[in-house]
This record gives structure tokens, C-alpha cells and sequence, in this order.
DNA sequence: CTAACAATTATGGTCATACCAAACTTCGCA
DNA sequence: TGCGAAGTTTGGTATGACCATAATTGTTAG
């Protein structure tokens, strides 16, 4: 027989939370109902609650009754985030990370070049009109920065990347976020973005891509410089 | 004050794995040994165990010593993959990931039309040569199968690509390695494999997508009809 | 009758101890 | 020197206890 006794918890557990048994949202039985339930001491339900908590089926706070989720692409994402954030402690992989970004969002532009539809062009212009207004404020031009890129993701109407997007977003956070901004540096990114954006309009997916791999080059060099300046090649 | 003494003994044993201090592939101290070290009690330190183990920072098999694991782009992958599975149980799900890779490899193998280097084209042409030889042995076809592809992520120079490449496999693993092989089938996907590295020789990007883009659909046509053939659309 | 407050219970976080079985070490014997 | 048995270490599990805080209940004042 198999001596881990938690692991056989932890699948029926995970069984129980995906196919809706356990309600997403609401909060795990108590400890001590589970010993019951399960016929295990406490010991062994705490760490199939520890287990389960760090694969992104149960959300805990201290002192309080762990919370379902069924994971979806998102958690899965933040599950990976947790080895990820380490890894960037090297620049060369935030710069291979930034590189796996740049491949993703260069197809996303040729495909919304070839086959965006009059809705997602519209929602694509609304987000590229926001990014306009909030030259001025950098707090709000970052985040409507992300969005416009958010918006070429999900133009694809795959629902992974919106995920994956997420996922870059956080992970480069810690360069991104805390640039350097000023309304100039804004101005140039919102160009950048308008020049995407006519060359999808135009249905050209050579000169969407182009604009885009000019784009996110550039915004590299900027953080690079910034962050990676003294480090040798 | 935090009620959280496991997480902070998680958060140090981290830092301590990644700074080398405790060395990869060697045996995690004992539990009796930590609970001396960090003042705490077997029942935190085996919380703590769980937790990095499920994160992907230790390897822990029933009766052994918990082995290091400096983690890589590989082990974020594979951490995210406790919550994928699940996920794969929809065909919906399956497609969208499928289509994540087919995006992925559309880039690469435009990038490798345009930029492979001649030793790229070398293993690259190795690994078609590989994938003729064992098309009278599926088994081996579709290890030779996996390599030709994998080959295409590591032509991108980046690290991060081959653990993407390995992740996608492992992920659809559950259908495609257990589809049905025949060598005809096998000399059909040989032939595309072949239409794809010509393309690339001849540094035409629109081709080799193109080309890719037909295998990877009719993979998919296959792979659908096998599986997923009784679904209501 | 209701709302604010106090007492009680439920629950998670931590600790100490114990036992077992499997892995590891040691040591004596061939 | 090589090998196998006995002893030791170590992980897996169980039990019971204590504390602090959240949730619940009960009580009282307005």
C-alpha cells in the first residue's frame, strides 16, 4: 500500500472542487469536520489543505476558513508565478520572458490585422482613445497602456490569452510598473500604440508587426537601461 | 504580529535554495533537524514541506528525504500543470490551449525562415531525417515527432521556449500520444514536417507558416474526431 | 422590539509526544 | 574484504492540548 494517506485526500478534494461538489467561493468544511469525513487526524487534513492551497484550489487567509476556487487559466498562471518570480531575479530571463511576450504579441497583431472584427477594432480604438487621454497622468497611462495591449489578446477569442497576458503583466511588474514616466515618454508609447493600430486597420499584418516589434523594442530599452545599465554583457 | 511562522520559514528555505545555499539534487536537512534550526515544531516545519514541495522548490518521494530543486522555467511549467490538467478536461479548453501552442510555433518557425543559423538548419534537418527513419515504428515516430518540433522552440536562442515546447507536450500528451499511429499516418505527418523545413531553407515565412499551419490543423482535425467526435457543438 | 454589547463556542495555528515502518548506518562475522 | 543482521535515524500518522481570534449566541439597555 501506498503510506501517503494525504495525497488520496488531496485528489478527492481537488475531484470534489472541480466537478462543482464544493461550491467555488464558499468556504472549505471546518478541520475537524474532514477528520471526521475523512476518517484522518487533523494532522494529515492540514496538510492536504497546505498542499491544496499552494496548487491554487483553496485561497486562505489566517485565521479564516479556507475559500474554494476552481482554477481556471489565470490561477494556473499564478501558480507558475510563484517559481517565476524568482527566475527574474536574472535579467537574461527577464529578457527571454519579455522575448516569449514579444513573439505572442506579434502574431496576435498580424491575426487581428487579417481577421479583427468591426467590434473588436472599436473596442481596440476605445482602449487606444483612453491610452490618448491619459497621457498627462502616468499612473492612469500605465493602466490603460496594459489594457491596450490587453485588448490584442483578446481580440484572438481564445480564452487563454487574456490569461497569458495577465501573466506577463504581473511577472514584468516589477520593472514595468516602476518605470520612469513622464508625459513625453507617454506621448511616444500612445504613437506607438496608434501606429499598431492603423497598421491593423489597414489590414497589413508585415507593417502591424513591424510597428509592434518597434514598440516593445524600444519600451525594452528603456527598462533595460534603466534596471540593467551596470550589469555586463 | 503575522500568526504565519510557516510562511516565513517558507519564504528562507526558498531564498536559501535559490541562492545555492542549499544545493540543488542534494537531501533537504531533516525535519527534526529544521524544527531545531528555525524554533519551531515538526508540525510547521512538515507545513512548510508541503507548501514547497507543491510549489515546485523540493521533490519529495513517501519515505525519502525531500531533494532540492533549484527551480527552472521547466518546474514553473510543470507547477502550473497540477491545476492545467483539470482544466484539459474540456475539449474547449484543449482547443484554446492547442491554438496557444499552434500561435506559438507559427511565430517560431517564420523567425527560423528568416534568422536559423546553418548549424540550426543542421539539427534541424537531423531531426527530420530521424522522424523519416522511424515511420514503420510509431512509438518511436512520435518521440522523433515531439524532438522535430522541439527543435523549432530552440532554434529561438531563448531559454524559456523549450520549456514552453515541453510543457505543451505534456499537457496534450493525454490525447495526442495515445492516438491511434499508423504508418501512413506517420509518413502524412513526416511529409509536412518535410514541407515545413523546406520552407524554412527557403527563407519564406509565409510558406512555412502556411505549411505549418496545415499540419497542426490536421493534426487537430485528427486528434478532434478521435476524441472529442460524440460532442454537441 | 431592536440594537449594541458581553459571554460562549467554533475554528485555525502551534506545540509536545508517541508509535510505526521503512530507510539508513554500523558493526561484527565469514 | 564483503556481506548480512542489529540498531538508529527519519518520515508518516495519530492524539491531545493550549491559545488567539472569528463566529455565534445570549443578554441587556435604550
Amino acid at each position: 500500500m501506498d503510506t501517503r494517506t494525504a495525497e488520496h485526500i488531496c485528489d478527492d478534494i481537488e475531484i470534489r472542487i472541480v466537478n462543482g461538489d464544493l461550491v467555488e467561493g464558499k468556504p472549505l468544511p471546518a478541520e475537524r469536520s474532514l477528520m471526521e469525513a475523512y476518517g484522518a487526524s487533523r494532522t494529515v487534513i492540514r496538510e492536504v489543505i497546505t498542499a491544496l492551497t499552494a496548487k491554487g484550489f483553496l485561497r486562505s487567509r489566517p485565521r479564516f476558513r479556507p475559500i474554494v476556487c476552481r482554477p481556471d487559466a489565470s490561477t494556473a498562471m499564478h501558480a507558475a508565478g510563484g517559481v517565476i518570480k524568482h527566475l527574474l531575479a536574472s535579467s537574461q530571463n527577464v529578457h527571454d520572458l519579455y522575448q516569449v511576450r514579444v513573439l505572442c504579441e506579434r502574431m496576435l497583431v498580424r491575426d487581428a490585422a487579417v481577421g479583427a472584427q468591426r467590434e473588436d477594432i472599436q473596442r481596440l480604438r476605445q482602449a487606444l482613445d483612453d491610452n490618448e487621454q491619459a497621457i498627462d497622468d502616468s499612473a492612469r497611462f500605465y493602466a490603460t497602456d496594459v489594457a491596450f495591449h490587453r485588448q490584442l489578446y483578446v481580440i484572438s477569442g481564445n480564452s487563454a490569452f487574456p490569461a497569458i497576458h495577465q501573466a506577463f503583466v504581473e511577472w514584468l511588474a516589477p520593472q514595468w510598473s516602476q518605470m520612469p514616466r513622464s508625459p513625453e515618454r507617454n506621448r511616444t508609447n500612445f504613437l506607438a500604440h496608434q501606429a499598431i493600430f492603423e497598421a491593423i486597420l489597414s489590414r497589413d499584418p508585415d507593417l502591424a508587426e513591424k510597428a509592434l516589434i518597434s514598440h516593445l523594442d524600444s519600451s525594452w530599452q528603456f527598462v533595460s537601461s534603466t534596471f540593467f545599465a551596470e550589469e555586463t554583457p
